[in-house]
DNA sequence: AACCAGGAAACCG
DNA sequence: CGGTTTCATGGT
């Protein structure tokens, strides 16, 4: 493990551009699970049954290396973190300051957490920022294609940005179905709100989400209340019951690496569909190439990238995507991300 | 004020 | 089966 300056450096791929990320994580005001300030990160995690708050820096919140990467914009907060990094750190040695501007590390604000814990929470991390995926391979099949060459160009180094608890992750993408996305971060901070854990530090409000347990058990009309659906509010209970029970697990979807066993196995449930398992197995599972073909975030940054006058039709976005295998899910998440308010 | 939103199930011929 | 309707609320 590698520390400088009480935080500890978590190994970046040299691509991954920070901005992008940034851009991502800050998209909507009302996401809860975590907050953005500049190019620090402030997200709390339940580990062992306590609670660990972390303040991750990304590096210094731009572009990486000589700025051939990216360089379009979206350069968050650069000047802002190198005030902070310099403010805060005054005394860190030129080599110590480029190792935290070229990768992401953490600083534990309520105490240093146990060796166990902080292998967890690293792994968390890494996972949730997605750095162990080398994307040359996607860089490569993307420039040939006419849709998603000039889309990768803009934001190379973006990840795909994880959801790592399965339970979260469902319950997220349940919450999507069919609604916009500000009405869905709505709800979602209403169910936190109402049966999370809520801790205020250092001026701070973290979030966590609620447990399976108790939501298994919650009287379905007090989600009714927070204003979900009959069918949300019973498609998230099942949801909570299966992994409280134990009959559905992270686990149990990644046996064998057989996504297909993970979609079948999602889809069973009753409430989940397609696009629901693809999403879940492109944001939890990993699949780098789960693709939610009924997405109309996709369809729309289709038809914009390629100037339809409507939204293409299914068997077209299912051939577009034809070429983008086995990185669709890359691709639908590069997609989204032309979406953001640029 | 209509239309639609990062869908899924039930229904129907 | 494959297409159509219903669910359900809020953003724009």
């Amino acid at each position: 493990m590698k520390w400088v300056a009480g935080r500890l450096v978590l190994d970046t791929p040299a691509d991954y551009h920070f901005g992008h990320v940034l851009a991502y994580l800050n998209r909507y005001e009302s996401e809860c699970l975590h907050q953005v300030d500049g190019c620090f990160v402030y997200k709390a995690l339940r580990l062992d049954g306590l609670v660990v708050m972390m303040e991750l820096q990304l590096g210094d919140g731009g572009a990486r290396g000589d700025g051939t990467v990216g360089g379009e914009g979206n350069e968050v907060g650069v000047a802002e973190a190198a005030g902070a990094v310099n403010g805060e750190q005054p005394r860190l040695l030129p080599e110590e300051r480029e190792l935290l501007e070229r990768n992401i590390s953490i600083r534990f604000l309520n105490g240093e957490p146990g060796e166990r814990m902080m292998r967890q929470a690293v792994a968390y991390v890494r996972e949730w920022l997605d750095l162990d995926t080398p994307l040359e391979e996607f860089y490569r099949i993307a420039a040939g294609d006419h849709l998603l060459g000039p889309v990768v160009r803009q934001f190379k180094g973006l990840r795909v940005i994880g959801v790592p608890s399965l339970l979260e992750a469902l319950s997220w993408t349940v919450i999507g179905q069919q609604i916009n996305l500000s009405f869905a971060y709505t709800l979602k901070r209403r169910l936190v709100e109402a049966f999370g854990t809520r801790i205020d530090f250092e001026g701070r409000q973290w979030m966590l989400f609620p447990d399976a347990a108790l939501l298994a058990e919650l009287d379905p009309e007090r989600l009714l209340e927070l204003k979900f659906s009959r069918t949300k509010a019973a498609t998230l209970q099942l949801i909570a019951q299966l992994i409280a029970s134990g009959e559905l697990s992270k686990e149990q979807l990644l046996q064998d690496n057989d996504f297909a066993y993970a979609e079948q196995r999602l889809i069973a449930i009753r409430g989940i569909g397609p696009w629901t398992a693809n999403y879940v197995a492109m944001r939890c599972l990993r699949n780098r190439d789960a693709f939610p073909l009924a997405d109309v975030g996709l369809h729309h940054a289709i038809r914009r990238r390629l100037n339809l006058p409507e939204k293409p039709a299914l068997p077209q976005v299912e051939q577009l995507a034809e070429g983008w295998k086995p990185w669709r899910a890359y691709a639908t998440f590069y997609l989204w991300s032309t979406l953001l308010p640029q």
